[in-house]
DNA sequence: ATAACAGTGTTATAATAATAACATCAAATT
DNA sequence: AATTTGATGTTATTATTATAACACTGTTAT
């Protein structure tokens, strides 16, 4: 019986984790609800409904134990087995996200690139460069499941089509383009320019403070 | 009178911007609400609510202009007057940026980078990559907003009140740390390594299925 | 001219999520 | 030993969001 939990609930597990393993750092053993609600700018209630929900328990008056959190939060994350990425479209940001540290930690390690241009294959380096023609053999001797897709927009949909027929089960997107997924297949989105433009929306609205604000939720 | 929308809705209002576009690109004039609700698989009368709210009309039967739309998107993101942005961190990350090109259609531009190891100093370059201690005039003088913050994870808080200093009002980062926004400081993330770790633990749920599986969103 | 149609715009409903409130109980204090 | 305290775990309430339903109306067909 396997519990499913929504996408938001997900991420915040993710940010959990990460405020947890910072005050581990600074030497702290328990935590209170308080202090993670505070440090995440959310309820208390919500942070303790989590716990319930993910089955985190802690002790009626010392709080919570961080090592104790943190050891159900990979459990249920499924961190333990490593996991191997690999990365289609070595430009730009494919290589810089080849090149990026800091995954291990989450026990996620990029262990291929693919791409098109013949003069950025390289299978001999640390983190070998194949052409896309061996994506499909790779992908299945390897059994690699999770793709980022860092490819210019105009081909996004081919590489789309490309990873399904190779058995790729959940892609990172990196394309402005909003692919459908289909066929239990995952595809995540994450797009910069959006990010940008929503961030500049929301400051020019500072701006525009001056004059008279109404806010619209309805 | 302003009015204020909340985060999911103008990052919605940004897919349809994109979505719009390539409809127009392959020669359509006007569009239903369907056909937006089809391709981002969400319901028409979100379509169409949204487009309520944004004051966009329709005709009764003819649908939306595209071209109205899109101008009228524009209006609300206060697109028009270019947004000059800078980086501050030019690594991996930082550099892949810099030299990305998509941000034009957003009307984004990056203007410069700041830097502390001065090896990557140079600012004769097309976008000129300066050191961290020239970031508070360049800001001023320039009347800069927005900053993408792409520093390894040590020093991000320490970066955080450098722009915040420098009088920058929005903040994209892309570090793991998940800075407090205060004083009217807009802070975005952008956490690939979340993004990574929601769509595995999504991905292995599929695998999960197998055994009998319970929905749990209380 | 009239009827049928096919879409918008809006209201009603349902689903979802977050907060607030509080009952409960282990630990600390007196 | 009794009492206070202070945090959890859970229930009730409120807010938010998305969907479904449908009334309305311009357009097309007959």
């Amino acid at each position: 019986m396997v519990k499913i939990f929504d996408r938001e609930r997900i991420f915040r597990l993710l940010t959990y984790k990460g405020i947890l393993l910072k005050f581990k750092s600074l030497g702290f053993i328990r935590v209170f609800s308080d202090n993670i609600a505070e440090a995440l700018d959310i309820s208390s209630s919500l942070v303790r409904k989590d716990f319930g929900i993910f089955g985190i328990s802690g002790s009626q008056k010392g709080g919570y134990h961080i090592d104790r959190i943190l050891e159900k939060i990979n459990e249920i994350l499924g961190t333990g087995d490593l996991q191997k990425v690999i990365i289609i479209g070595v430009g730009r940001i494919g290589e810089a996200l080849i090149r990026y540290k800091g995954f291990e930690n989450d026990g996620i390690k990029i262990v291929a690139g693919f791409e098109t241009d013949h003069r950025k294959i390289n299978p001999q380096a640390e983190i070998p460069i194949y052409p896309v023609e061996e994506l499909r053999d790779y992908v299945r001797k390897n059994s690699i499941k999770i793709a980022i897709m860092a490819v210019p927009e105009m081909v996004s949909q081919h590489t789309y089509e490309l990873l399904r027929e190779a058995g790729i089960k959940g892609i990172l997107n990196f394309t402005p383009t909003s692919i459908k997924s289909s066929e239990g297949i995952v595809v995540n989105h994450v797009n910069i320019e959006h990010e940008l433009a929503n961030l500049i929306y929301f400051v020019n609205l500072e701006n525009r403070k001056d004059e008279d604000t109404i806010s619209n939720n309805q």
